[in-house]
DNA sequence: TTGAAAGCGATACCAT
DNA sequence: ATGGTATCGCTTTCAA
């Protein structure tokens, strides 16, 4: 037994209108401002509206006006638990603000991207009368074509490369990859190894070789890692492996392509006794809250997740959507990894 | 512009009807399985549902049955990051699965716990149809009695003690703590003291004292800290300086209660060179992917997320609703930071 | 400024 | 087994 008090019915707009003695129409025009009220009478209904506890039934309103008020952000559900992914928090938070800002809902759902699935979930999206999807993108590209033909605007974040006929955003990655690289650089750590996915076309990666070829030195070792702890930790130890077999031409420095797997790495580095920034100093790209609890504190890259999120819920609703990819520049945040004192935190 | 193909009206049941050359209900029937359909009309209206891409709309569909078959999450957005709180990746993608094995989609959404924002947000799904809301309860009260009255069945996810009239479930924290100390005190650290809000009534709180006074040894020092990163680093170097001042009667372990916070002590140690768990051994509480990847490891009481994550989908599903408060077991997973070795991870 | 009434798309009752 | 049709609660012409 649900051994509440029996709940009266709900409610309705008629009710209001009955009790405010005007249509049903005006208590429209009332709540909405779609058309002018008489001052007396809006406050008859908003007093009747009080009386009653009346809330307009959304699923109504959906099904007339074709519209829920409500956005999606679809987030994916890879090997690394889904909404773990320190971005994913941030993104959230952000973007339920933005939406909420302007008058919409935000449904977060979690999804695995294979394109089946993705496209299944916006039809049911569609379904629901959502009025956009916006997509956490993991490394899947995604079959615009197919989506687009389901008729919901949508916007891909996180997106690294512009890709025709999507609307996309993300962080300057390349530059990112360069502002860290050639910080190490300056530290004086004479070479950079890089850790992160095997990916020539991969932004961070070129950033990378652009910044040590403009230092006129050579690029350091790759280390190819999967973008997660345990991955970091597996580039970690292979790190540490080669530097007992050839200490001589051992890297003093990495970049790190994610904050996770950085942490992985120290991990690595922890448990062989490598001394971070003294043996191997290290920087890494995303700026979570994961890169300034660790130990020592991870300099990071940080991505303008906030400003992108906000962007992306305005172009998102925007009446003239476009299909442009917007780079946003984020900020290098110092701490101890990489050679610099530990300023306070 | 949109830049996409002028997309077709969607198709809806009565041009499946047409095509089939039934009537509107038979869809219905045919689709929902309401009533018995001959097999032949079923064929011929499935293959018109294929034809024309027809998906039942939605918002049609909640008017009518008064359901959106849709299941709401609400989670606190506090002060530590929202979404960020370690658990509730765990929690969601579970429920998410969970409420889906039932044809629930799930709608996560953060909030203030201010009681007002709380109701705010029931009604706002009650008015969205929604058929029951899933509460990660913070620290905040909440108003049953208010909530009740919106007429949403709901249950409390993460709750420690059992309330009148409340549908909830959480982890036996009390016996977790007891468990956690007793390991604690196995490795002979002599006392151990205690990390942790400042509540006597608080579950973890009381299971220490037991644990303590069961091996017949002085509770330690009990030191209080907010459940978030700063708020254990806060307290970890009010450790390390009662240590300076009195190094005599200084502590060997604490039992710390959550990882965030462990984490936060964690780091206070490292930057003031006090080795775990040579110095002081520490061990913490709930099983998070952030006390395996720390360093050194930390030995965790692990909450049960996915088991509970799951009954509270049914609970809240099931037509006999109960206001029983779950108890559910957890279990120590035994890493290098109470003085454990290090058993691979 | 206000009211009457026509749908939005689906469900389910009542006939047949 | 199948078909008409009232109805869910709201928005939005169109007239008054």
């Amino acid at each position: 037994m649900t051994g509440g008090t029996p709940t009266p019915r709900k409610a309705t707009r008629r009710d209001v209108a009955r009790l405010a003695g005007v249509s049903d129409a005006v208590v429209s025009y009332t709540l909405n401002g779609t058309a002018p009220v008489a001052a007396t009478t809006a406050e008859r209904v908003l007093a009747a509206v009080e009386q009653l506890g009346y809330r307009p039934n959304q699923a109504a309103r959906a099904l007339r006006s074709g519209s829920a008020d409500t956005l999606a952000f679809l987030v994916p559900s890879s090997s690394d638990p889904v909404f773990t992914n320190p971005f994913f928090g941030e993104y959230a938070s952000t973007l339920e603000a933005a939406a909420r800002d302007r008058g919409y809902a935000l449904y977060t759902t979690a999804t695995s991207f294979h394109p089946d699935e993705v496209l299944a979930r916006f039809r049911e999206f569609a379904a629901r009368q959502i009025d956009g999807v916006l997509v956490l993108a993991g490394d899947t590209p995604l079959d615009s074509t197919a989506l687009d033909r389901v008729g919901l605007p949508w916007i891909a974040l996180n997106v690294a490369t512009r890709e025709r006929g999507v609307a996309s955003l993300g962080t300057d990655l390349r530059a990112g990859a360069v502002a860290t690289t050639t910080h190490l650089l300056e530290h004086g750590h004479g070479s950079v190894g890089f850790v992160g996915q095997d990916d020539p076309s991969e932004p961070r990666y070129i950033g990378w070789l652009q910044a040590c070829a403009a230092a006129g030195v050579p690029a350091g070792p790759f280390v190819a890692a999967e973008v997660t702890r345990p991955g970091g930790r597996d580039a970690g130890h292979r790190i540490v492996d080669d530097r007992a077999a050839d200490p001589g031409r051992a890297p003093r420095a990495f970049f790190v392509a994610s904050d996770r797997t950085a942490v992985g790495v120290l991990r690595a580095f922890h448990e062989r006794g490598i001394r971070v920034p003294e043996d191997i100093a290290i920087a890494s790209f995303d700026g979570s809250s994961e890169a300034e609890y660790a130990w020592p504190g991870l300099t990071t890259f940080r991505q303008p997740v906030d400003e992108m999120a906000r962007s992306a819920v305005t172009r998102l609703l925007a009446t003239d959507r476009d299909h442009a990819h917007e780079l946003f520049p984020g900020e290098l945040v110092l701490r101890r990894s990489c050679g610099c004192p530990d300023a306070g935190r």
